[in-house]
DNA sequence: TTTACTGCAAATCTTTTGCATCAAC
DNA sequence: GTTGATGCAAAAGATTTGCAGTAAA
């Protein structure tokens, strides 16, 4: 979990080439503590290895998707964002007037959790909230 | 053209021009039923009036976003999707394996506004708010 | 009359794809 | 040796922008 060892575990397992981009991609992609895009996966591999195309970013980051290695969300901005799927929760306060992204505690969607389950029966999968709003400093 | 909809009285009485073309792209969102992208709102109105610009509707769009009138939400699949802001909300349960979709009562969702608000001093937007998970159906 | 708005074309930006080559297994 | 993975370049798809002409107020 810390190092590039459970995706690369799993990948291997599951019959795929370890290369040397994807275990870069991967680790950079474990190591990062927020979401990333594949353009910043990118650009850190390329400081080192200049001619790991991006391409190869996007190709492993499908691969990963379609094997809910690494989970998507769409934060606006225009970029897809990516994240290990093993990892801890992240909800996300976002202004839709400065782009600020403010961290929000597990907690304070406990309680909506609880009545979904309680009155509609329903099993919300909250792991990947975005919700959309006006931050403090652009409140007028 | 029939023009007597929220959002052309708001755009009149801020002083912008009320151009044939903005009025149809208007008519168009306030007459959706569905988030629609601006693909689609180009289409329809080029169905009838061919030389009407798509780069007009990203800029009517942009405005009308500007001023709130609308909102704007991800839904996936690569293009941004329209709302009128001051139609009905718009809350959805939608099961990850059915598919079903579960209005939810606005209700469910005002504890967590008011919790945003008090601890994060964020003013959440919670109008169109999609919530993932699974229904009563598809728990094993 | 004034200048905000539009159409057009070209530019951007992100992501995908075809293809020949290369290397993990 | 196979064949899946990569680099490269070009394509694709969504959105933005520069500019000159047009029309709403």
């Amino acid at each position: 979990m810390n190092q590039s060892g459970y995706i690369t575990d799993k990948l291997s397992k599951l019959g795929y080439r370890l290369t040397p981009q994807r275990m870069m991609i991967l680790s950079v992609i474990e190591n990062s503590d927020n979401h990333i895009s594949a353009e910043e996966i990118h650009t850190q591999i390329v400081a080192k290895y200049p001619n790991v195309n991006i391409s190869t970013v996007y190709r492993t980051l499908e691969l990963l998707k379609r094997l809910s290695l690494v989970t998507e969300i769409n934060l606006g901005g225009g970029q897809v964002r990516y994240h290990p799927a093993n990892k801890g929760h992240h909800h996300h306060l976002i202004c839709q007037e400065c782009g600020t992204i403010i961290d929000l505690d597990e907690s304070a969607l406990a309680p909506l959790k609880d009545t979904l389950l309680r009155e509609y029966k329903f099993i919300a999968d909250l792991r990947h909230l975005a919700i959309f709003g006006r931050c403090v400093n652009c409140q007028r």
